[in-house]
This record gives structure tokens, C-alpha cells and sequence, in this order.
DNA sequence: AACATTTACAACCGCCACTCC
DNA sequence: AGGAGTGGCGGTTGTAAATGT
């Protein structure tokens, strides 16, 4: 019902528009307004067919039309506008004055959507990305942004690279399994929960609390005390960062223990392919996870600093040379 | 320089909702 | 009431340009 053939008829041309054609259009709906857009071909003298007629002037023969690179504003907006509206294109067209539907889709596909990822915050949802696929890659990542093994023969600015990679990518660790360990989840259950933060959470809790000031522990001491890092000055900027993260996140109860803050509302978990993720899978998974990570726990029970819990985990000089900025976000946008 | 791969975006396709008769 | 005609929308594809090897 309703669809009309115009774009299956015979020697009707198809592809992209010369500029005669955009003339001759323009010229006509100048002339005469576009009227019926089925019998627009015809009178304008076009082997066209009506829909590739109206889709040329509405998408970009408009003289109403704003050309161009997309400004900050713009992008700000579309994103914005995208978290209330979601795929509503033609909505989202409405508010953003000379810009079309189309254009805005592509430009949400193509750059806005990436934009979002590299952030590590899930296009669809709006929201920071938790993903259990990032846990099960938690050796590697680790691996492959610990400082202390950077190849010194790195120039400065390759180092800094890795290192604020390091930093991003810490960070984004912390939310990320934080944000699974405190969602409330019936396919995960909780004995299988409370394992994995006992066992590979040990040290990254033990950090938040000392930052905290929840566990008798001097700061600075505990940055100097630590060999894991070779620059204080980057410790430092992680320290404070993860200290940023965790105010957002967490509270002190009455007990001193680290709590969930009471105005912070967790996301929920998001697969990174839902279609596939049965909770069995998901729970061989976390599985995988406590026995791969069994050794490193063991590791952990006897450590002197809270960041001992990022050790055992070794970025081989081949790594540090091969490894870049690229390759880290790659792992934690998925 | 040549070829392969990726990116950007114009254009198309098919579905849906609305209006008219 | 319901079928036909039409416009609009969102998803997808095709391809030129840019970038990488």
C-alpha cells in the first residue's frame, strides 16, 4: 500500500547529480514551487524519477541550506539533542537551522559516533561504557600500559604518549569494573561477583580507600614508597585523577568501607553484542576471568602497596616499542 | 608510483503514516 | 471502511577522495 514505483521505471537515471541537472531543478522549483513531486521530473525536463528529485533539493538544493564544517556548538547540540531524541534525525534537524536530516546522520555516523566511543561513552545509551569484555581484557591492557616496564629508550614525547594512555586507560579500568561490581545484575551472581573483587579488586579497592583517607596510609608516602611508577609527576596526575573518579563514585560509610554514592546512579551494563550475550556466557566468563587471574591475586595477598595489584603484569620492550596511543584506545573502545 | 584500505557523504531503498476519494 | 497516492523518515549502500603500505 502506498508505495508508488517512480524509482523502478525503465531508463529512469539513478547516481549522483550533474550540475545541469541541479540547474534545471532549481530553476523549475524557483519557477513554479516543486508541486507534485511525481510529476516534477516531467515538467522540469528531468530523467528522473520524483523521489531523487525531492531528496536532491531537500537534502541539498535548498537555498536555505548551511554548508559546511559542523561547529563545536553544533556538535554539542546534535549530541545532546541525539541523548533525548535518539535516532529521531528529522527531529534533531529541526533545531539545528540550514542543516538536514541527512547531513546530521551522516555526520553522527561518521564522526560524532566515534567521538563518543573514544570518550568511552556508549553512543546509544549515552552513557559510560561497561562492558565485561573489558574485565576479561584486563591482564593485556594492563600489561600494555604499565609505566614502570616503558622502554627508557623511548623519546619524551612517545613516552608521554604511553603514559597518558596509561592514565586514560586506568581510569576507564576503575569506572568500568566498578560500574559492573556495583550493578545490581541477576546473571551475575553475587559469590562470583565477590570473588573477582577479592581477588583481582584487592589492590584497586585498597587504592580508592587510601585515597580515601579511610585507611591509615600517608599518600605521599605510598607514591614514594611505590616503584611502580618512574615519574612522580605522573603518579601524581593518576592519583588525583583516580581520586576525582572515586569522589563521583563513592562515599565513606560509618565503617570506613567504601560505599557507592548514594546520589550517583551506576549505568547499566551494556554488551558490547547483546544479541549474543546469554548469561551463561557471561558467567563462564567471569569465571575465566578469577581462574586466569588466581595467580596475580595470590601476588596481591602479599603486597606491600595498594598498586602492587597492577603488578605481574609486564609490558615486554618489544611491547613498549610496538604499542602506541592507537592501539590502547582500541582496546578500550569497543 | 602503484595498489590496498579506510573514510566521508551523497544517494537510494523500503517502510510507514497521512490524506484523499 | 479501505485502497491508492504521496511525502517523510531512518537505515543502508555505492563510490570518490583521502590515507596508508
Amino acid at each position: 500500500m502506498g508505495r508508488y514505483p517512480c524509482c523502478d521505471e525503465v531508463g529512469v537515471k539513478k547516481g549522483p547529480w550533474t550540475p545541469e541537472e541541479d540547474q534545471k531543478l532549481v530553476e523549475y522549483i524557483k519557477k513554479n514551487g516543486h508541486g507534485s513531486w511525481r510529476h516534477l521530473p516531467k515538467s522540469a525536463g528531468l530523467n528522473r524519477c520524483g523521489k531523487s528529485c525531492r531528496l536532491r533539493w531537500t537534502n541539498y538544493l535548498r537555498p536555505d541550506i548551511k554548508r559546511g564544517k559542523f561547529e563545536e556548538e553544533e556538535e554539542r547540540l546534535i549530541i545532546h539533542l541525539h541523548s533525548v531524541l535518539g535516532n529521531k534525525w528529522s527531529s534533531i534537524a529541526t533545531r539545528l537551522p540550514g542543516r538536514t536530516d541527512n547531513e546530521i546522520k551522516n555526520y553522527w555516523n561518521t564522526h560524532l559516533k566515534k567521538k563518543l566511543l573514544l570518550m568511552g561513552i556508549d553512543p546509544i545509551t549515552h552513557r559510560p561504557i561497561t562492558n565485561l569484555d573489558l574485565i576479561a581484557n584486563l591482564p593485556n591492557l594492563l600489561s600494555h600500559t604499565n609505566i614502570k616496564n616503558l622502554s627508557i629508550s623511548c623519546d619524551q614525547s612517545l613516552h608521554q604518549l604511553h603514559t597518558d594512555a596509561a592514565q586514560f586507560a586506568r581510569i576507564q579500568i576503575i569506572q568500568s569494573l566498578l560500574h559492573v561490581l556495583s550493578s545490581p545484575h541477576p546473571t551475575y551472581p553475587a559469590d562470583i561477583l565477590l570473588q573477582l573483587m577479592n581477588n583481582k579488586l584487592e589492590g584497586i579497592s585498597q587504592l580508592v580507600s587510601a585515597q580515601a583517607g579511610l585507611i591509615p596510609n600517608d599518600i605521599e608516602g605510598l607514591k614514594q614508597s611505590s616503584n611502580v611508577f618512574d615519574d612522580q609527576e605522573i603518579a601524581s596526575k593518576i592519583m588525583d585523577d583516580i581520586s576525582k573518579q572515586r569522589d563521583q563514585l563513592f562515599s565513606a560509610n560509618a565503617d570506613g568501607a567504601v560505599v557507592a554514592a548514594a546520589n550517583y546512579s551506576f549505568p547499566s551494563l551494556v554488551s558490547s553484542s547483546p544479541e549474543n550475550a546469554s548469561s551463561v556466557d557471561h558467567q563462564k566468563q567471569i569465571e575465566q576471568i578469577i581462574s586466569s587471574n588466581s595467580s596475580s591475586a595470590a601476588a596481591c595477598s602479599s603486597s606491600s602497596t595498594p598498586f602492587d595489584a597492577w603488578d605481574g603484569l609486564h609490558f615486554s620492550d618489544q611491547d613498549a616499542a610496538e604499542l602506541g596511543w592507537k592501539d590502547i584506545l582500541e582496546q578500550i573502545s569497543w
